[in-house]
DNA sequence: ACGATATTGAGAATCTTTCTCATATATAGT
DNA sequence: ACTATATATGAGAAAGATTCTCAATATCGT
C-alpha cells in the first residue's frame, strides 16, 4: 500500500501545512505519525489509544479536522456512524476498502492497474447517464474478515 | 428503480413483519410509505418532515431500527456521519449511489445488467486476494449534482 | 529575550441517536 | 362486546461522538 516511505510522507505533510501557513507542532507530528502507521481508516478513539493518550481527544479532533481542511487526511464513517480517518489518496495512493460486517474493522486494498481502469470506465458510464459531474468513486467490499471467521 | 409497485412493497413489508411477529401499526405503515416514496436514502429528520411530524422522532427512530432488524431497510451514513435510511435491496433492487459533494444529497442509480456483472467480477477478484469472505459491495460515485452546478 | 500570533487542553455545549417508563393501543379469549 | 395480556407509543431523559470556548502555553520573527 505504501508507495512512499514514512519519512517521505512526513516531509510532504510538513510542506502542505507550510503552504497553508499552519505550524507543524509536536501534537500534529505525533498525529501524522499515527496516521501513517495505519492499515486502514481508524476512529479518533483508536488513534487516541495508539498515541498513548499523549494527545488529548479535543486536540486530536481539532488536528484531524485541520488535516482534513488541508487535504492531508480523509474522513469517512463506519457502519456505526463513527468517523474514521486516514491519509488522503495523494499521500497513500488510490485504494479501496474491505469492511468486516462482524467486527467492523476496515482494511485497505489496492487494485491492479487494469482492474482500476475497468472500474474507472464503469464509473464514467454511471455518471454519463446522470446529471452528475463525477469526480471520484468509492468501493467497499463487504464481508467477513479472517479473524472473524473462527 | 421501482421494479415493484408501492402496494406490492407494502404487502411484502406486512408479510415480513408478520413473520417476525411484529405488528404493522399506523405509524409503521406511514414510515414504510415514506420510505417507498424516496429517490435515495434519507435522514431521520427528512423522513420526519416528510411525514408532517405526525410520527414523533423517537418513535420514528425506533421504527427504523426495527425495520433494520427485520431486514426491511438499510442504514448508511452520509459524509456528515448522519444516518440515512432506505428500503433494503430485496424490496428496492440492487443499486448504487450518486453522492453530491456540495449539498450532500444521495441519489439511487441502477446499473445495466452487464455492467453489474463486470462489477461482480471485480469484487470477486478483490476478495480473492484477501482473507475476506465477500458478501456484497457498495459503490458510491462522488461528484456534483445537477442543481449544485449553478 | 520580547512581543505578537497561533496552538493547546479541559471542560462545556451541541447534535444525533438511544433509552426509559408511564400511557395507550392492538390482539386473543370469553 | 368485554376483559385480560402483550405490544407499541410518546415525551423527555440519557448517552455517545464531535465541536466549541476560553484561559493558559507554545511558537515564530525580530
Ligand atoms: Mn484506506
Ligand atoms: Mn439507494
Ligand atoms: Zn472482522
Ligand atoms: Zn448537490
Amino acid at each position: 500500500m505504501t508507495t512512499v516511505s514514512r519519512a517521505d510522507i512526513d516531509e510532504r505533510v510538513a510542506q502542505r501545512l507550510a503552504e497553508h501557513d499552519i505550524r507543524y507542532t509536536v501534537g500534529r507530528k505525533l498525529t501524522a505519525r499515527a496516521l501513517v502507521a495505519l492499515a486502514g481508516p481508524a476512529t479518533a478513539a483508536q488513534l487516541h489509544d495508539e498515541l498513548g493518550r499523549e494527545v488529548p481527544l479535543s486536540s486530536l479532533y481539532r488536528t484531524l479536522s485541520l488535516f482534513d481542511e488541508a487535504g492531508i487526511n480523509e474522513r469517512t464513517h463506519d457502519a456505526d456512524g463513527v468517523a474514521r480517518y486516514e491519509l488522503a489518496e495523494w499521500l497513500l495512493g488510490h485504494h479501496h476498502h474491505l469492511v468486516c460486517n462482524k467486527c467492523g474493522e476496515v482494511e485497505d486494498v489496492e487494485l491492479a492497474t487494469e482492474v482500476e481502469a475497468q472500474l474507472a470506465d464503469i464509473v464514467r458510464a454511471i455518471a454519463d447517464g446522470s446529471e452528475y459531474h463525477a469526480t471520484g468513486h468509492r468501493i467497499d467490499v463487504e464481508g467477513v474478515c479472517g479473524s472473524c471467521r473462527d
